[in-house]
DNA sequence: CAAGGCAAGCTAATCAGATTAGCTTTTAGC
DNA sequence: GCTAAAAGCTAATCTGATTAGCTTGCCTTG
């Protein structure tokens, strides 16, 4: 009887792949590790708990949206930048809504702590953002509340949608081509 | 030994404040059971499991939601009504993040059914931003694109605050008050 | 006012899922 | 090959949801 392998970056890996699969609200302990063929209590010598493991596949999804985002927006400026990350950022919340979950709602950590990777994750998808406000002639006293503004934009969009919140008759990608729209107008006029 | 006289509206609004107080997560039967003075199974006498229970928290929180943004424009138009509604919505938001919560990621129902008191609800509380929507000069084909950024706009900031999720420096407040702004500017430019 | 019946509450029991304790055994490093 | 840490396992505990079935307060009807 061979070992599994497993380490802690495989099981968190799995966990989020389940999440996106079963919803994060669904994701036990007994189910990931029939998913990766080891007894439950198992999964204890590589995370510490249902906790330690949501905020692990939070770090992990942070980390793919900034990635996402990032090369997404290569190569782009002002409205095109923003459309592309708005894009990238909305298919990686519809394609990955477990993982993305993740990150709703965790126990707020150490804000000073930077070695937190939470934080470090969070920092660099923020950062990604930042990348496409460059685009547009911001003021230093405008930025972070563009930055805020961008961060609900897509945030609350891609949830909403996530959650089949708009039931509506208009078609939903119309409306987010709107919301690029409209937003790329207001920053330009800035 | 006398009665408790509960009925399924009294176990609802003990719910909804248990789950502000603790959190939608953190609400069990047995907590709210204890609330009410009784024992946790009498409280399936009223709802049918913790499912029937989220989701009349979350039919309750929607027609309060309605409430709230619908009182705080009356007189108001223009900006001024979207100032209010924003401001009333997040109020709630944060005043109530348990039965918020409860709206979020429900099993979608079916749109079709008149009779579902969710659906009402939802159409309640989305009716007070069309209301809002009127005081600005908006085409039959932008309406229900607006319609929905609104509820991005007001959504996404409400639960990214409420999860903490603004950790810059920049006044939270100050930055509510330029979305409001920077929205007004885009829907009266249209 | 008494009888009947419904529904509210209760106790006891079952079940799923998280977590811990303590044992066994693989396997990396010497 | 030897040994010790780490990985897995079984067994057990605990919390919380839910169901079954009993008891009894209370409202209605006669």
């Amino acid at each position: 009887m061979p070992r599994a392998g497993l380490d802690p970056a495989t099981v968190v890996a799995a966990g989020a792949a389940l999440a996106d699969e079963v919803g994060l609200t669904n994701l036990t302990m007994g189910l990931l590790a029939e998913r990766l063929n080891v007894r439950t209590p198992s999964l204890y010598k590589h995370v510490s708990g249902q906790e330690d493991l949501s905020r692990r596949i939070a770090v992990l999804a942070l980390n793919e949206v900034a990635d996402a985002i990032g090369g997404a927006i290569q190569g782009y400026a002002g409205r095109d930048a923003l459309a592309a990350a708005a894009h990238a950022f909305r298919a990686f919340v519809l394609n990955h809504p477990g993982r993305y979950a993740a990150t709703i709602g965790l126990k707020p950590s150490d804000p000073d702590d930077p070695d937190d990777p939470l934080i470090t994750a969070a920092q660099r998808s923020l950062g990604t953002f930042r990348a496409v406000l460059r685009g547009y002639e911001i003021g230093e006293a405008d930025m972070d509340h563009a930055l805020r503004m961008l961060r609900t934009l897509c945030h609350g969009f891609a949830t909403l949608q996530a959650a089949h919140g708009f039931q509506m008759s208009a078609d939903v990608e119309e409306s987010f081509e709107w919301l690029i729209a409209f937003t790329d107008r207001g920053l330009r006029a800035m």
